[in-house]
DNA sequence: TTTAATAATGTAATCGATTACACTATATTA
DNA sequence: TAATATAGTGTAATCGATTACATTATTAAA
């Protein structure tokens, strides 16, 4: 099994204990195919016997590869982010590839660190989930490692990207309050800089805009995704007139949608007997929310897989063909209703 | 700046270029105050010109240290997880430590794998978020990296950890509620194989039973943590006879607290009025639960943070001293009320 | 049986940075 | 002034695995 052993063991040592050349250990171990049956068998016992583990560091020096992806996250506490984290680290661990996380936002993210991810000497690949990361890719020529978008992107940097049609899940919430009887539509938008937030506007707006119902400018509370910008957006909504109110509003993120809802709650305003509210994510908690929060459903983790699969076959050379964009999908709750019933 | 060279740059290359030997460039980039500033200056130029990173696998080689770690965690998409994370994470960055992620509850985390991880090539320290990890490290000598536990810890490994006083917490929510006026005390605990479940488990019957305030097993509702193991609960209270019902109930997480409280609402249940919900987690989302939740906040980056320390700490083999349990506070918002009140 | 092809193994160079040790030049002390 | 300490630099060995190339053993083909 295994000893208490504590100098170091080396393929060296392996060779000696199983008399076969270090040339012969290294197939053993990494081509078995290579190497006879009863060899490969020699040695896997000389490596049991004395717990031996490859040192990776000599391995990725001699193989110029490191078999290390780096996700580079905005706020790894964030579900909407960790999800996606979760489907990348399972791939490659299904792939015995290690992965490295790297706070985007934090102040120890400089830009000679940032840069040093950017050497292909320290990482095979890098999935980027932050659309506003800081890169100037352009001026490291080819030597730098592959990297891919999820969810979110740099438009100014024509990278392979794998994401979800926000446009498409936003005009399902439009349509489904639409269906509901709601004309007076508003939207709790995320911040128009970034990439995702921009495709929900646009979404947003164009589905209003094709099913030819009002929408004013007084409707739009721009938030930042954050629970707290949603109950600023609630006092905002309490704060129009009575009947220049909206009755169905479309909340660019569950956060912001509680935010929204809890808002309302405090102001005695009722969800969805008063106003119908889409979220947009499908976080865990919104089906337990109260009330439960009808959604449009990100599938985070296989945004994950995807970007995942995609990476590690750009890395393999492997001509995958672009991912087309993920289908998310309405789930009905209840926290939208007709703006007529009322419903307790 | 940097050029779109191709080839890579290596010590050697800057040596020529700098006119100096490659024992000189190395020592500028890592020991500045072992050369002169003249020659310095000539080497980060010629640093600055060629774009050169250093190639980490080589000086890991050499130096026979990774600086990196890992840290093992049951559901990274678990923002009680993530949280930790995002704590160590930024410690780390700022020391310019790698931070790796291993899921330890995914089938890719076989037996070898996480053997691989215990071996002192791989990583230079190890922090477990998870306490239910098998782990016979015992096997492994002291070639193994430092280990610390981290919010969940395994009894029968004795290894550093850092945590939270869960006794004390869950002891703060059960006064609150005594001190509202209600007599009749249930839980929603965690898995009791768990560590802080345990802990939770034994706090809130320590504290009844200090109080004497009736305590009937009936009263125990048995979940794990989860969101549905929560509405489950909900469903267990409801049928009890309404005279038997425990008038305040601490749930051991704040997801089974939006679980029950959830369940209960779509019962005709409504919180505070008929029962009085006490979470812990204090995630970012209680506030803006509908009631915001009364819970008792756990400092999880604070935690995350302390871990790192302590393990960078053991690392560098400074004594730096155990750290003490960290306190968690009870937060007091509308889920809780007076069992006589009837505010709507 | 001889020749060619294939399989299995070994030898030694290599990846790129670090650092022990050696050396030179300058500063300090007696 | 001579002896000694110190600062700055260079040479070359080293970390541990991989793999090109060479060599030998085995099998298949003629």
């Amino acid at each position: 099994m295994s000893n208490s052993e504590n100098k170091k063991v080396t393929v060296q040592d392996i060779a000696a204990l199983a008399n076969v050349s270090v040339a012969t250990v290294s197939r053993a171990l990494s081509k078995p195919e290579k190497v006879s049956g009863t060899t490969r068998a020699i040695v896997m016992k000389a490596v049991e016997e004395t717990g031996y583990t490859i040192n990776e560091a000599a391995r990725n020096l001699r193989r110029q590869q490191t078999d290390t992806i780096v996700i580079m996250v905005p706020n790894i506490g964030n579900p909407v982010f960790s999800n996606v984290v979760e489907g990348i680290e399972n791939v490659c661990a299904a792939n015995d590839i290690s992965v490295l996380i790297a706070d985007t936002q934090k102040a120890s993210m400089s830009p000679e660190k940032a840069r040093s991810y950017f050497s292909r000497n320290r990482v095979d690949g890098i999935i980027i989930l932050d659309g506003l990361m800081p890169l100037d890719v352009t001026n490291y020529g080819t030597k730098i490692p592959t990297i891919v978008f999820a969810g979110e992107w740099n438009p100014t940097a024509d990278l392979p990207t794998v994401c979800i049609d926000d446009e498409l899940g936003i005009s399902l919430a439009v349509k489904h309050l639409f269906g509901l009887g709601h004309r007076k539509l508003g939207q709790v938008s995320g911040p128009l800089s970034n990439t995702p937030g921009k495709a929900r506007f646009d979404g947003f707006n164009q589905t209003v805009n094709k099913l030819e119902c009002g929408f004013g400018q007084q409707w739009l509370f721009e938030g930042d995704f954050s629970l707290e910008s949603g109950a600023a957006a609630a006092q905002a909504w309490y704060e129009l007139p009575k009947q220049e109110r909206p009755t169905g509003v479309v909340c660019a993120a569950d956060a912001m949608a509680f935010g929204f809802i809890s808002g309302l709650d405090k102001l005695g305003i009722k969800v969805p007997r008063d106003v119908s509210v889409v979220g947009y994510d499908d976080l865990q908690v919104s089906q337990y929310f109260v009330p439960a929060l009808t959604t449009v459903h990100q599938p985070r983790r296989a945004l994950g897989i995807l970007a995942a699969h995609t990476l590690l076959a750009l890395i393999k050379k492997q001509d995958s063909g672009l991912p087309k964009p993920i289908e998310p999908w309405l789930v009905v709750r209840d926290s939208t209703a007709s703006p007529m019933s009322k419903n307790s």
